[in-house]
DNA sequence: GCGGACTGCTTACCT
DNA sequence: ACAGGTAAGCAGTCCGCG
């Protein structure tokens, strides 16, 4: 028989049956099971040697529950009758892990392991049905499941929407109706997406069909514990926050509610309403069925434009992980252990999830940090073409180039060379030490370590075997080329087809992946967590690029600033700047080659972007006026890490940075011009009325009120809104998007005052917004570009504090002096006293 | 009791 | 429930001074 391939796949507790669900020729759900596959674990062979440990496994056959051991050397392959979740496997596997035993893969399920062991291709073709429901509002605030749902709209793929309302309302029989039926559906999809659906409407459905005891009544299409199961569900929210979240801000988009993001991707918006969701129910019927229905054709559309979950569907199939799976850790495990299996190679099981609770203050592994990127101390100032490259896909590359990997790793000399590394490197920090110094220490070990050159040695002193390329090298090297691949074939598609879509989902697919796999192996709660490892990447990174600093500098070009990855230089627009990236491309291949003698280089410098005037302001903040990007002409004012790009910036602020740095960088304006500008801009600030939209400082509630250790005023102001009703209590999580609160400081002068946005009178601290919320920012470019400026006389704040301290000292000396002048007095008269005893 | 110095928390950014 | 590095503002605390 043809290998099924499942949308889904489950076990049961305690049971050990996988359910397949797949879809047959004629297009039908099935059921598949399979009873004859017997779980495992690894444990290292020289564990048998230990008493505690053969007793325990001796213990355990007796009893039946280790079925048969088989050897694959040098591990012990134990057969079990059940997963980790039979309790008596789970007894056996606490017992090991108490005497800290060397056991591997312990923690996968039944299922995952058998999809795993027989690579199980996961179906891609996927019916996704776009759905949202809608609540009775009546009562303030919204509580999941306290009311009754008032209508379901679902939308398939070509757009053609469903929708039911309830006939009755306050029936609960007509709400079960409404509720059964909106299942029946569910289950017609093999996959339903929605909007926030995580935290709104999928937990409400359940907390009705509980209330509403519906599962309870028989003629549900399918039991309770299997209906679930039918179909996937995802939360498009959450993805659009993956995928959009970290630059919302720089895309310019607005918020995460699917107003926002539909206006912004498709220009397009719900239905208007200013009537409350009952009111429509109640008195608008029409309106109300249009209102549910265009949400999940929003979804639609927004899917089809972005691609949400078509990429999500290519990186599950890709690593062969079920969608409702869909994590980044757990996507690169099961594509890791798919490929480790082919190569017999076992890594440890995943650590156990720890409670913030639970984690103990000292606890040695949680300490551990790994170093990450160089970050350059940057030389400040205003430039003329300024040229940016950088290396493409550092790590990865990094990863292939030195071949690094748990299983390519000289463990033998491992901890004395990391001992080795540190008592050179002392109490300083990598980014202090003199490149030079570096080398010669790291060329000083090689000799030592490694004479023959039988390994590669990494810029943490780590050294890995040549023999055959790591798994992870190995990995990287077939995504990179996969991708390239993809990417030849998008470009070859003709735009916006289906397959131009699926091509492009693909290399994207592979990017991300690709891109994360550092990040498992510095990440604690991984089976992949390896400090060596992980270090052994980043800080070769750093050396790597600290060893194209040093050949440009040896070139005459000064490096003004270097982040991770990518360096920024002054050259001149006379000079031909591919020609210098290849000089140094050459120069730093041979380089590598020479020390290190690698078997596959795979490092590259590419150029970026070129501004022709450009503000260094500090490290990770800069701006400057962007004419080529990707060897693309262009005209714009590129701004990174500056106030302007920060969304708790007051708009006012905003505005008028921008305005500044378009002064600068665009209008070339000098010193002097704008010592002028921000004279007038104080004079406006101290005197003139600004809108309150304008002054409004909107901060992020990110977590439950209740996780605050101190609270700041946008947590004291969240505080009251939500024991008011007017704000709901972020829920703690990744991927949820907290609540912006908007407020007004009312008084800035000790600890911080303030009102939300809605309850502004007018009230507002003139000196705290010029001082705080819009000197300070432009204060800090203009003195990094214009040192000598004497830019301070404009913080009218630590002026007057400055006042106040000198105006104090002057007090305090004339006290002195006017204490010194009575003692004087007084010993006076004390003499002259004496003097009269004495007379 | 006041205020400065310092520390730690929080947010939001960069690669 | 993929990483580390960084700036900035503020709350809270400690400590010396008078």
């Amino acid at each position: 028989m043809q290998k099924l391939k499942p949308i889904f796949a489950w076990n049961n507790y305690n049971e050990s049956t996988i359910n397949l669900l797949y879809r047959d020729s004629e297009g039908k759900k099935k059921i598949h099971h399979i009873n004859d596959f017997a779980w495992y674990f690894y444990i290292h062979e020289n564990e048998l040697n230990r008493p505690e440990v053969k007793q325990t496994l001796k213990f355990y056959e007796d009893k039946n529950v280790i079925i048969s051991t088989e050897s694959c050397s040098p591990f012990l392959k134990i057969y079990c009758i059940g997963d980790k979740y039979f309790n008596q496997v789970k007894y056996l596997l606490e017992k090991l892990k108490s005497y800290k035993s060397d056991i591997r893969e312990s923690d996968l399920s039944l299922t995952k392991r058998y999809m795993v062991d027989n690579s199980i291709e996961i179906e891609d073709n996927l019916k996704i049905g776009f759905f949202d429901i809608e609540t009775d509002d009546s009562n303030p605030g919204i509580s999941i499941g306290r009311d009754q749902i008032l209508s379901w709209a679902i939308c398939d793929n070509t757009g053609k929407t469903k929708f039911q309302r309830l006939e009755t309302y306050g029936d609960s029989n007509a709400e079960t109706e409404l509720i059964k039926n909106l299942i029946k559906e569910f289950i017609k999809y093999d996959v339903v997406a929605s909007w926030n659906g995580k935290l709104f409407d999928m937990p409400y459905i359940v907390s009705r069909i509980e209330q509403l005891e519906i599962t309870t009544k028989s003629d549900v299409p399918l039991h309770k514990s299997i209906f679930w199961k039918q179909f996937m569900h995802i939360d498009m929210m959450q993805q659009a926050i993956r995928m959009y979240g970290s630059n919302m801000t720089t895309i310019g988009l607005a918020g995460f509610s699917l107003n926002d993001v539909c206006k912004f991707f498709i220009g397009q918006t719900k239905v208007a309403h200013t009537e409350s969701i009952i009111d429509l129910y109640k008195n608008n019927p029409e309106k109300f069925e249009e209102y549910n229905k265009q949400d999940t054709i929003l979804l639609q559309k927004l899917n089809e434009k972005l691609g949400i979950v078509d990429l999500m569907i290519k990186e599950c199939s890709w690593t062969g992980t079920f969608l409702n799976q869909f994590y980044v850790s757990e996507l690169l495990d099961n594509y890791i252990l798919r490929a480790a299996k082919k190569e017999n190679i076992y890594f440890k099981s995943r650590p156990e999830w720890k409670n913030k609770e639970d984690v103990v203050e000292d606890d040695e592994e949680e300490k551990i940090s790994i170093r990450g990127g160089f970050v350059m101390t940057p030389k400040l100032g205003l430039y003329d073409n300024v040229r940016v490259w950088d290396f493409r896909s550092l790590y990865p590359s990094t990863i292939i180039t030195f071949n690094i990997g748990e299983d390519t790793l000289v463990k033998e000399i491992s901890e004395q060379c990391k001992n080795e590394f540190n008592e050179w490197l002392g109490e300083r920090k990598i980014e202090e030490v003199d490149f030079k110094e570096w080398d010669d220490f790291l060329k000083k070990e090689n000799k030592k370590h490694n004479p023959d050159k039988k390994y590669i040695q990494t810029a943490n002193n780590q050294f890995f075997r040549k023999k055959s390329p790591s798994l992870l090298a190995g990995l990287l090297k077939k995504l990179l080329d996969e991708r390239k691949e993809y990417k030849k074939l998008q470009k070859e598609a003709k735009d916006g087809t289906p397959e131009y879509k699926n091509f492009k989902a693909s290399q994207e697919a592979i990017k991300i992946l690709a891109n994360s796999l550092y990040g498992i192996l510095a990440d604690k709660k991984t089976r992949y967590f390896n400090p060596a490892v992980a270090e052994a990447i980043t800080t070769t990174g750093q050396y790597i690029n600290r060893t194209s600093i040093a050949i440009v500098s040896k070139m005459g070009y000064e490096v003004l600033y270097s982040d991770t990855d990518s360096q920024f230089l002054s050259i001149g627009n006379d000079k031909d700047i591919s020609k210098i990236i290849e000089e140094v491309n050459e120069k730093l291949e041979k380089y590598i080659k020479k020390t290190y003698k690698p078997i596959e280089y795979f490092q590259l410098l590419q150029y970026e972007k070129t501004f022709r005037k450009f503000a260094m302001v500090d490290k990770k903040r800069y701006a400057g006026h962007l004419i080529m990007l990707d060897r693309k002409e262009t005209d714009q004012v590129m701004i990174k890490g500056l106030e302007t790009v920060r969304k708790t910036t007051i708009e006012f602020a905003r505005r008028h940075i921008n305005e500044m740095l378009n002064l600068i960088l665009k209008e070339d304006k000098d010193e002097n011009y704008m010592k002028k500008w921000i004279t007038d801009l104080k004079q406006f600030v101290l005197n003139e009325e600004i809108l309150p939209e304008d002054l409004a400082i909107s901060i992020k509630i990110s977590k439950p009120i209740a996780d605050y250790k101190s609270k700041p005023i946008h947590v004291l102001l969240a505080e009251k809104l939500i024991k008011q009703n007017k704000m709901l209590e972020t829920k703690a999580g990744r991927n949820t998007w907290g609540t912006l609160i908007s407020y007004i400081i009312t008084d800035g002068s000790g600890k911080k005052e303030g009102v939300v946005l809605d309850e502004y009178k007018g009230v507002w601290d003139r000196k705290y917004y010029w001082c705080t919320q819009i000197y300070a920012p432009m204060q800090r470019i203009l003195e990094a570009i214009w040192p000598d400026g004497n830019w301070c006389e404009h913080d009218i704040l630590t002026i007057e504090k400055e006042e106040r301290i000198k105006a104090k000292k002057k007090i305090a000396e004339e006290k002195k002096l006017l204490l010194e002048e009575k003692k004087k007095q007084r010993e006076a008269k004390k003499l002259t006293k004496r003097q009269l005893v004495l007379i």
